[in-house]
DNA sequence: TGAATTTCTTAAAGTAGTTCAATTTTTAGT
DNA sequence: ACTAAAAATTGAACTACTTTAAGAAATTCA
């Protein structure tokens, strides 16, 4: 289980035995139930989560009451309200399990003493960020550039497993349409 | 003009005088005439632009052949196809001048040596993406909690020079509108 | 300065998706 | 196994914006 996220960040950076053994030191582990909440609007973001299993998504309180989900977060992918975390400020975001899910975590008291006793850390979290960034770029530009009813079509076609698995509901949240919209859609298909 | 991108950067991270030294015998500078591109469709990112004065917007062609604008370069702001330069791949991306523009250049070519040799510079890319990816995520949000003509004052409200300053159709693709609607938008602030 | 080009304005027609609401199906919990 | 709750389906009415198109205004360029 450790195992998972020291493999993922060798994939990027070389790690020595000695920063292995700290980020094993200092990573912690949780086991989170359905439903169960690892970030509060209003509180401050704790730590930065890495998904070992199962799914995270993170989501705002849109002002008619009804929640807007900004991301999910899969299996090698990192989840957290980056400014909450750095700034000490409350966030208007929830993070929350979706399924079952296990998660590593880099605490904020934590997070200084691995960048500086691990120098290349930084280089590990420059490119996920300029991926992520990249990705929300793509996002954005799709969003304008083509029919929510293709943006489905995209994301299905590059996530056939995941549309499967999570509530209808969540997937039209994450793509900005409604329910009905992907029940229509998915009707269309199937003629 | 040198001292703009040190004196940035130096927020950041504390950089020696060694440091600085290279930083300015490495980085190129740029005066781009208004319609200049820094990158093309088809062609490698050849490296990674930061805006000293002037404005740079990024986009890509639509399939019916009209630009969709992604970002604007402001100064002070980087602007690039992160994924082209660091995989070498060809971009889907045009990034030119809407005005006379001055631009500070680290090479591809360049990059690594500065990464090598001033590790912190990792950790300054690494707070500048994060927090550029935490104002996308806020991009997309906004995009799908409220209206596009909220959006526009929003956004006017942020940044009311710059929306006086380029024109209402490049704002208007830049925010997934038409500039007839800005047109309406704007018509009824005016009662 | 004048002409060409670009940008903006205006209005009417059109549309991609939403809202509303009721019913059906599926899931969760005991 | 049964019930309650949640999720999905369906269809009709609605709407936030877009498309189309023409004319006016502003900008650019030689």
């Amino acid at each position: 289980m450790q195992k998972d996220l020291l493999h993922h960040i060798g994939k990027f950076i070389p790690l020595n035995e000695a920063e292995q053994q700290l980020l094993v030191d200092r990573i912690r582990y949780e086991k989170i139930p359905k439903k169960g909440f690892l970030l509060q609007a209003g509180k401050v973001c704790s730590g930065r989560f890495f998904v070992i299993s199962g799914c995270l998504r993170q989501y705002v309180m849109k002002e008619n009451e009804s929640e807007q989900i900004i991301q999910f977060g899969l299996p090698g992918w990192w989840i957290c309200d980056h400014r909450s975390l750095e700034n000490g400020e409350p966030s208007e975001y929830y993070v929350q399990a979706t399924e079952v899910s296990e998660v590593a975590i880099i605490d904020a008291g934590v997070q200084e003493e691995l960048f500086s006793k691990i120098p290349l850390l930084e280089r590990y979290f420059r490119l996920i960020f300029q991926r992520a960034y990249d990705a929300s770029l793509t996002r954005i530009s799709l969003e304008y550039c083509i029919s929510g009813e293709e943006r489905y079509h995209q994301f299905a076609k590059n996530f056939p497993d995941f549309v499967q698995k999570i509530p209808q509901y969540m997937l039209a949240s994450f793509l900005g349409l409604t329910p009905e919209f992907i029940s229509i859609i998915r009707a269309k298909k199937k003629r």
